[in-house]
RNA sequence: GCGGGCGUGGUGGAAUGGUAGACACACCGGACUUAAAAUCCGGAGGGGGUAUCCCCGUGCGGGUUCAAGUCCCGCCGCCCGCACCA
């Protein structure tokens, strides 16, 4: 018989307002059913959804429909990161106001998405940018100050003077603003802080029973962390006229190195730095010097260690009249430790480097495991490895370790100043993290600074602080600040004038509390802490590896932030995390260099040499390198061309096949092709099924012969395989399981004409639960297939088929025969076949004789119902 | 520099220490067709015998084991993250 084609483009509509009118995704919080959460990362509206969506969104959806498929409560709702930067630049570039611009992309975006025929329950919709939502976290910020978690400090900046904005880092380019390209300054300013590094410790150890994250992911944030033991030890100050200090304290992990410093060096925001240079010319261009370098990493790196002698001695604080010369260095951070260290340069490359342009001296006090006591020196490289210490009284023979204990005994019996000259000290890299932002599109800190009163956190019935809808992006700087009225206040508490906070949060606050906020997104408190505290925590998130650090450490502290104020009682909020690849393209160049997008080629193979011509001009096109896909290298492929093009079951079916999730994948057309062919083929199953199944109706289901009971085996099997492959994500297996499975019904269709009932039966039922399996990936397909096939309700609604486990196993098995390691022949025993008997198998087939060459096997070695291996 | 990962056919990639290359893409051959598309069947790591057999083969060199892509040691290459953190 024919069948017609699948027409997704007829179909994909259909299912979708289907599954739209039965609201069949919509979770409800009163479910009895156990709860599942998946998320995937919710995307900022650009406007368009691009193929890395279509990745993150595949995989996550199938997740969902898997878990519903098992019974259970699934929640999976979408929104929207909706405040940030491109808005306020779309704004000053289209004279739009910033909202405007986002909620039509949000309704594009949207559009786009259900496109996808993702099982999203839209009735958790939330976007960050609206005050429905940020409302909530500004009563989060108000309970959070009050609970001590937040602070309000100095702190240094990178100043965009032309946009009058605070850069990050990574805006920071050779020194200059990213947009701007003016020159960089380093700024104090006052800044609202989030204490995340009170939290250092937990957050670190917390790691630890995150055993469904990326190893890679924990290490990430564990080198953020950057958890470091050492000494606090005080410096004694030979008297001097230029200060009053009477000590320095430095840090150091290696206070074992003691006996070899050669200097003090002191960063040049030191406050003892800031007095000296305040009477030393040279010190106080040193300083400035340094600030003009910014604090863009690359930058920091290639700067050469420089310093200024700032004429101070301290004593040795072991060695009986020794001193050591006190300096300004370039590369001491001020935010770390003490803004202070000893240098050692013998065993520290900084110190060492440092040391040579100077002339300081470089005395080893830690000799390799093979090194000569008399003879070992130290060239351009500083020794940093294990050895034993010498040169150093009273630790001479020690271990480095045992050696830093042994000092910090040491000079903790000692005092300086009146207190103990040295203190064992946890230090941590992870610093407090600043959300002021001179920024318009942003959720309003809701705070107002009174004259009479001070710093004041606004009264939650005043909440919320709304964005003023009439803004002029006119003039560079905030927009806000530059309202005529919005900031101007009467304070809650005495009515006298005040202002209110006219920075808005860094928005990687939005996004650190939205999964909590979908469990109960209509609440009037920021969360429902008992709804809350039933669906977290996301026991599946998925999204970018670029959020390893920021988002997801944000996120980590946020969570222990709203159990100290209530919201929630969870510590951890991703149970299950998963990092998936980029979505890569070939690139193509023009004669003339420039980059060609795929639409714009023509490609060409003969044999298996392949190559592109521009399509309208035809000139020769070069094709490049894979990249990831972006639209400077105009590599891109539009989701909604190939959704018109295949239908979004391609598109998804694709996505999750032949690359392992978490790499890269290659968007190749003979990939998509390669899919909709797929689709095709099991529509064609189907309907071949139909018409079999209609010659000859069977509810015979036993009995069968050899054939079908061999093809129930098959997909009892694959259902199996399928279900852990998709717990374990990984979806390209589920894939080829799929695959498998339809070549054997394929075949099976194929020869049934005159098969027997029983036979039928099992093809039948074989395609049935194959759609099943496929319902997760290729939804609409499916949905199509088990209309066809005449089963009632929706496959979305369906439960996940039972495995037999008497279909798992096999009462014969194949044994390969190995002879030295090396497959000589396999032969077919029944299942528990003792090991003698198999032996004498063995022994009897003819290649293993012919082997064995009338000789005796040295060793047979049987694995009961694998293999066979004769050593002779 | 530190940390993590990876290296398997033409390609993407499979493989609890147990038959290396599942599955797919591309390719080649055949069937159907006036032809093409679509579809179906078949082939295929390399080399030799060209039958039903043998040798080599998972970046390179060693090792453990009856058995190694997998475990251990030492190299090489690529990718990612972090980095003046004392």
């Amino acid at each position: 018989m024919s069948v017609e084609r699948y027409n997704p483009r007829e179909m994909e509509p259909r299912w979708q307002k289907v599954w739209d009118d039965a609201q069949s995704f919509a979770a409800s919080n009163d479910d009895p059913r156990e709860p599942y959460y998946v998320l995937e990362m919710f995307p900022y509206p650009s406007g368009r959804i691009h193929m890395g969506h279509v990745r993150n969104y595949a995989m996550g959806d199938v997740v969902a429909r898997y878990h519903r498929a098992r019974g259970k409560n699934v929640l999976h709702p979408m929104g929207w990161d909706a405040f940030g930067l491109p808005a306020e630049n779309a704004a000053i570039e289209r004279k739009t106001h910033p909202g405007t611009w986002t909620r039509q992309n949000i309704a594009a975006m949207k559009t786009q998405l259900k496109s996808m025929g993702l099982s999203l329950d839209w009735t958790r919709e939330i976007a960050t940018c609206e005050p429905d939502y940020y409302q909530h976290q500004q009563a989060l910020f108000i309970d959070m100050l009050a609970a001590g978690l937040i602070t309000r400090k100095k702190s240094k900046v990178n100043w965009d003077p032309v946009d009058m904005t605070v850069l990050a880092n990574e805006q920071v380019i050779d020194g200059k603003g990213w947009r701007s390209g003016a020159p960089v300054e380093q700024r104090e300013l006052t800044q609202w802080f989030f204490k995340i590094s009170d939290y250092a410790e937990e957050l670190l150890s917390g790691l630890d029973g995150l055993t469904d994250w990326p190893e890679k992911v924990r290490t990430m944030q564990r080198n953020w962390i950057g958890k470091s033991e050492g000494l606090r030890l005080l410096f004694e100050l030979l008297p001097a006229q230029t200060t009053a200090a009477t000590s320095i304290e430095v840090f150091s992990t290696r206070p074992d190195t003691i006996f070899g410093a050669s200097f003090l060096a002191l960063s040049p925001d030191h406050k003892l730095t800031s007095e000296l240079a305040a009477n030393n010319p040279a010190l106080t261009e040193f300083v400035a010097e340094c600030h003009r370098l910014g604090t863009a990493t690359e930058v920091l790196e290639k700067a050469e260690k420089k310093g200024v002698f700032t004429g101070l001695y301290v004593k040795h604080p072991v060695i009986e009249g020794a001193t050591l010369p006190v300096y300004v260095a370039n590369f001491v951070l001020m935010d770390y430790g003490t803004g202070a260290v000893f240098g050692c340069p013998a065993h520290d490359q900084r110190d060492l480097d440092f040391a040579r342009k100077y002339d300081l001296p470089v005395l080893p006090v830690v000799l390799p495991p093979d090194g000569d006591a008399a003879s070992f020196a130290v060239a351009d490289e500083a020794f940093t490895d294990a050895g034993t210490i010498y040169n150093s009284q009273f630790l001479d023979g020690l271990s480095i370790d045992d050696a830093k204990r042994q000092a910090a005994d040491y000079f903790a019996a000692r005092s300086v100043d009146g207190k103990p000259q040295g203190k064992v000290e946890i230090n941590y890299r992870l610093r407090d993290w600043g959300i002021s932002r001179q920024r318009y599109w942003g959720c309003p800190i809701p705070v107002i600074h009174c004259e009479v009163c001070g710093t004041i956190p606004v009264a939650k019935k005043d909440l919320p602080v709304v964005l003023p809808e009439d803004v002029s992006f006119d003039k560079p700087g905030n927009a806000l600040d530059h309202h005529p009225t919005w900031k101007h206040v009467n304070c809650h508490q005495c009515g006298g004038p005040a202002t209110r906070e006219t920075d808005t949060m860094d928005t990687f606050v939005d996004s650190s509390w939205y999964f909590a906020r979908f469990t109960a997104p209509q609440a009037p408190t920021p969360t429902i802490p008992a709804v809350a505290n039933a669906w977290l925590p996301v026991d599946q998130y998925i999204g970018g590896v670029e959020h390893a650090i920021l988002h997801l450490l944000y996120s980590r502290f946020f969570t222990r932030a709203m159990k100290a104020t209530g919201h929630v009682n969870i510590d951890e909020p991703f149970k299950g995390l998963f990092t998936q690849g980029m979505v890569t393209h070939e690139t193509y160049k023009s004669p003339k260099g420039d980059w060609v997008a795929p639409t714009d080629i023509v490609l060409e193979s003969q044999g298996e040499v392949r190559t592109a011509r521009h399509l309208q001009s035809g000139e020769p096109i070069t094709i490049g390198s894979i990249e990831k896909m972006s639209k400077s290298k105009k590599n891109v492929v539009d989701p909604d061309e190939i959704v018109a093009a295949y239908g979004a079951d391609t598109a998804r079916w694709f996505m999750l096949s032949d690359s392992p999730p978490e790499r890269d994948i290659q968007w190749t057309e003979a990939g998509v092709e390669g899919a909709s062919r797929f689709q095709q083929r099991v529509w064609r199953l189907v309907g071949e099924t139909i018409a079999l199944i209609g010659q000859s109706k069977s509810t015979v289901r036993e009995n069968d012969d050899a054939e079908g009971l061999a093809l129930r085996k098959i997909v009892h099997r694959a259902v199996q395989q399928v279900a852990d492959d998709i717990e374990g994500l990984r979806f390209n297996r589920a894939v080829a399981q799929i695959y498998e499975l339809t070549n054997a019904l394929v075949r099976s269709a194929g020869i049934a004409g005159a098969a027997p009932a029983t036979r039928l039966d099992a093809l039948e039922q074989g395609v049935e639960r194959l759609i099943q399996l496929i319902a997760p990936m290729m939804p609409h397909l499916a949905e199509t297939c088990w209309e066809a096939l005449g089963k009632t309700g929706l496959v979305a609604d369906a439960l996940w088929p039972e495995v037999d486990p008497a279909m798992l196993v096999d009462d014969s098995v194949t044994l390969p025969i190995q002879v030295n390691g090396k497959r000589r022949g396999e032969i077919v025993v029944p299942k528990g076949t003792p090991s003698a008997e198999v032996e004498q198998l063995v022994l009897s087939l003819e290649a293993i004789a012919r082997m064995l060459d009338g000789k005796p096997p040295k060793k047979i070695v049987i694995v009961p119902d694998r293999i066979v291996n004769v050593v002779v």
